[in-house]
This record gives C-alpha cells, structure tokens and sequence, in this order.
DNA sequence: CCCCGCGCATGACATCTGTCATGGGGAACT
DNA sequence: AGTTCCCCATGACAGATGTCATGCGCGGGG
C-alpha cells in the first residue's frame, strides 16, 4: 500500500483526487493539506510514501515544500502536479528533489501510474512539458536581471523597482535595458512576459 | 436522477469531479467535454439537466458556453467552476444565464448541493466571490478605454496599441492616460492589471 | 597573472509616455 | 435646443524610459 499526501489548495480539487486515487487498490490518501506550510506539518506527522503537491497555493509555492521535504524526509517521493506549468517550474522542480510532474490534464491512470513510479524511485515529466522547457532553453539573464524584471512585472515605474531592489535608478535602467535586448522585446513590459512565459522569473 | 454534462479542460479534475459527484444518489455525469465547442456539441446531443463548466477553457471560455447553451437549452442548467474568479467574470456569467458560480476551492458537497439547487430553478453564487464583486464595483472605463487597456495588457509600446486599435497614437495616450487616472494607477501597465484584477477587462 | 563577466554606478541623449488644452462630430437625454 | 457624454484627433510640454559610453571593484577561469 503506497501511503498519499495530496497537498491542493481546491478542496473540490483535492477532495476529487483523492476519491480517484482511493480507486486503486494499492493507494491510499493518508493526509491532506490545503496550503504549503500544512502539507510539511502534516508530512512531517503521518511521513507518507509519496507526496503530490499542487504547484500554486497560498503561502509556499509546491516547488518550495517539494525542497524542504527532500530535506526533511528522504523516502518520501515528491510529485508536482500543476494546471498551469512554465518552463522555468519545471527546471526548478526538478532541482528541488522532485521526481514527477504533470499537467493537471493528464488522465487519471496516469496519475496513479506515476504516484507508483514515483514511489519506485523512478521519475516522470511530462512529455509536452518537457518539450516546451526544452525549447524554453536557460535563461539567458544574470541574477539581477531576472531580479529586476521580476519586479517590473507588476508595472511598477523603475524608482519603484529601485527601491525595491536598493539599487540606483540608473543601475536599474541598465539592467532592464539588457534584460529588452535579450528578450528582443520592446520595452521591459514586454521583456517581463516574455521571460515569465519562458519560466525565466 | 439529475443528468450532468462536465467540461473542463484538465482531464483530471474532470474525471475525478466526474468520480465525485456519480456519489451522488440522484446525480448522474451523463457527458464530459474538454473545451468549449466540444460541451456544445455534446449538451446539444445529450441535453443534460445540469451543465457544470469550467470557466477557462481552451477555445470558448466558460461565459461563452453558457451563454450559447442557455440560448439553445433553455430547460439546461448552467454553473460555473472556476478554480480563480474575477469579479467581471462573475458578473458576465450572471447576465448570460449562469446560475451557479463557484470557485474550486468548495468542498464537493456543495458542488453537490448546488448542482441541486441549479436544476430545480435556484441560483446560488460563492459569497467570498460576490463580495468581491460588489466590492468591485462597476467599470468606470468607457468602452474604448477597455479596449485600449486591455491590448496595453501585453506590454505593446503605444504605437502598436494604436495600430492594433486603428487609433491614431495619440488618441491611444488619451485614452491610456484617463484609464491611468481613473484607476489610480502611475502607468497604463499597471492600470491594465489594476483593471484585469477588477475584472474590468 | 590577466581577462572577462558581473554588479553597481553616473552622465548624456533620443525617444516614449503621461498629461493637458482644444476642437469637431455624433448619440442620448432634458 | 441645449447639455452632456463619448469617440476621435492634434499639438505642446514635462517627466519617464531606453540606450550607450564609461568607470570601478570583484571573483573565477584560462
């Protein structure tokens, strides 16, 4: 029997999962969580055998719980699952321990499938997913680039973001400049979606 | 019985929502459709009693499919689910016959209830999510101010806006700048998710 | 050891944006 | 008929932004 934690901040959504995984024979939702913090509470209690996380929750996001519970418990296999996956999540999820990642549009055999894969010490990412983080390629943006069109993200005018980012609003203005030369964009509204698209920040 | 067409693009909270509500007693998932052209076609060969719709979609989005179905099926109850509501949506659903509005986050009994409710006539709406659209309030854009704010959203430099528009460029920055002053934004990319976040666009 | 890339900064310049005044035409309401 | 609101446009000006050159210090790789 292969003991489940299902961490999804849509009760419906969880709920749902767990109905679907409680079919299989040899599955059995033992714990869920409807945020981060609460999945590693509660992992850390019932130290399940396989632990899927949604992506997006409140607090922490999956990629952050996935790490701290690599480091907390090493036999707990850790899966992502996610509607909406970037690139950039993908890369970093991996790196976080993680050995499987699926769309949320994949079937429910599937999902159990590799909750055993996973269980097994083997990984599974998602075909189309890995292909676009494949196309995505690295960033090609230092640090602080991506720090600073992280911030420009929300439209904030670039003092804003130099307060933010305790640098000079000159330092800033280079740094986004770079930043819409390597994306190709026109300016650093555009340059933010393009490298949130791509999973760069 | 109550008979029950899904769609929702992510074949697995499809398929576990499906699994859910056959607990039901009087509930019945009679079609599953995973975008929005498909549930028509679907609703309009199987009549369901109760549409349940996911309000991203693909091609259609939910507000579409309900509207096209209450139009063609009229005796056919439509929902909405949505796993994150903006308060424009909840209001465009409303006047497109949508008669239930949940977010995801519910628990599965009162997607069951509403299911209910939503077939013997009744309305039911997410109160988190109808405060929020009362809180919202109307759009204080005019027509044109949304169109220009919302091609604004992708970071488009205003010429393109313009051109995308048929606008001359400096009647985009008239509008641009009344849209900015309306919404209390210091720039036309905050402004366009200001309005996005309001549902405004 | 030396070079390169990065982090950080400044200054200067051209362009883009935001704002405001102004005006004509049309629809709607009083 | 008058008022008001919206659509569309132009022109002008200030401030924000994008670009480029230049400089200093630091650390890693050749």
């Amino acid at each position: 029997m292969i003991r489940i934690l299902l961490a999804d901040d849509e009760h419906l959504i969880r709920g749902a999962m767990a109905a679907l995984l409680s079919l299989e024979d040899d599955l059995e939702v033992v714990a869920q969580a409807a945020t981060g913090a609460e999945a590693l509470a509660v992992a850390r209690a019932v130290r399940p055998d396989v632990a899927v996380i949604d992506l997006q929750m409140p607090d922490l996001d999956g990629v952050s719980v996935a790490q701290a519970l690599s480091a907390d418990l090493p036999t707990c296999g850790t899966m992502i699952v996610t509607s909406y996956g970037r690139p950039g999540h993908l890369k970093r999820a991996l790196a976080a321990g993680v050995r499987g990642f699926l769309p949320k549009t994949v079937s429910s055999d599937v999902l159990a499938t590799v909750v055993r894969t996973v269980h097994s010490g083997g990984r599974y990412v998602d075909p189309a997913l890995a292909a676009e983080a494949i196309s995505a390629g690295d960033s090609p943006l230092t640090p602080r680039e991506a720090d600073v069109l992280e911030l420009a993200l929300e439209g904030a005018p670039v003092d804003e973001i130099a307060r933010r980012a305790s640098l000079s609003p000159g330092t800033v203005r280079n740094y986004l400049s770079s930043a819409v030369g390597k994306t190709g964009a026109s300016n650093r509204h555009e340059a933010a979606r393009f490298a949130r698209a791509k999973g760069w920040i």
